[in-house]
DNA sequence: GCCACTATTGCATGTAGTCGCAATAGATCC
DNA sequence: GGATCTATTGCGACTACATGCAATAGTGGC
């Protein structure tokens, strides 16, 4: 998915926010990476680009865009990385504590759990990308 | 629930860890707190308090005792608390994002599931304290 | 009780991320 | 296009926590 297909510049502007030169570039970073960025490779590259920015602005910006779902954190063993969030599909992860394994699993697989939370005790959870921990199918049968 | 009625040495022991005095200082200064005290407490306590020790050896001991489910660690605005662990029932929290007010559910209240994700993805997860957010039945009724 | 083995500690230093404040610059209105 | 209003930036200092390494001290075997 490309960010230029989805108008975010406007969603922060009827918002109130800034479209500043700083945050279009971190977009344009996430997006063309292809891949998961972590806080530090953006700021890295963002320290050099146009506009050369401070460290600060990367990380204020960077929660700022993921507070917005604009962009979509992944915590990964201490560190934060970031890919493009907007309409993507929400989904949970069940990541293996043994071999560090990623399965993404659908948001609905959850759907009935906040289901019952919200009849029981009238909270309603919105908990989109839920990360569950434990043992994968192949490290389950190799002790 | 007290730390004494728990032998929690001879499972470190037993483990082939050694049991320090300081690991005992941090263990009973959770103990006797009857709270959940931040990292932050903790360090400040053990820095004059017999042994006198480092920041260092507080945080370590503090991973490491939660990694071995003698402590329980909670996240709470960024920093980190701790409570007793050990042969406490597990259970997890929802956390309303507007109030901050925080339900404990029964751990039970994910074993449907959990059984789900092992049926369908042969995972089986492990995560006994979830913390969920979203939105309390006070908060949702006035907008 | 003493020894040896190695887990653990203390210290100094490193890293990820945050914050206060003065200066800058988008957005809106005219 | 210019004035104005305030969101945002840059900078420097700060916080929470982690880590490498040499020195220390639990533990189990004798």
């Amino acid at each position: 998915m490309s960010h230029d297909t989805w108008n975010y510049q406007d969603a922060l502007r009827r918002d109130g926010y800034r479209v500043t030169p700083q945050r279009e570039r971190i977009m344009d970073l996430v997006c063309q990476a292809g891949m998961r960025l972590s806080a530090q490779q953006i700021c890295e590259a963002a320290r050099s680009g146009p506009p050369a920015m401070n460290d600060a602005t990367v990380y204020r910006n960077l929660r700022f865009l993921t507070e917005r779902k604009l962009l979509r954190a992944i915590e990964q063993d201490g560190r934060t990385c970031y890919v493009l969030g907007g309409p993507a599909a929400s989904h949970h992860h069940l990541i293996c504590r043994r071999c560090g394994d990623e399965i993404e699993i659908p948001d609905d697989a959850t759907s009935e759990l906040y289901a019952r939370l919200e009849r029981r005790y009238g909270f309603r959870v919105d908990d989109d990308h839920l990360v569950l921990h434990g043992h994968c199918r192949a490290c389950l049968a190799t002790p």
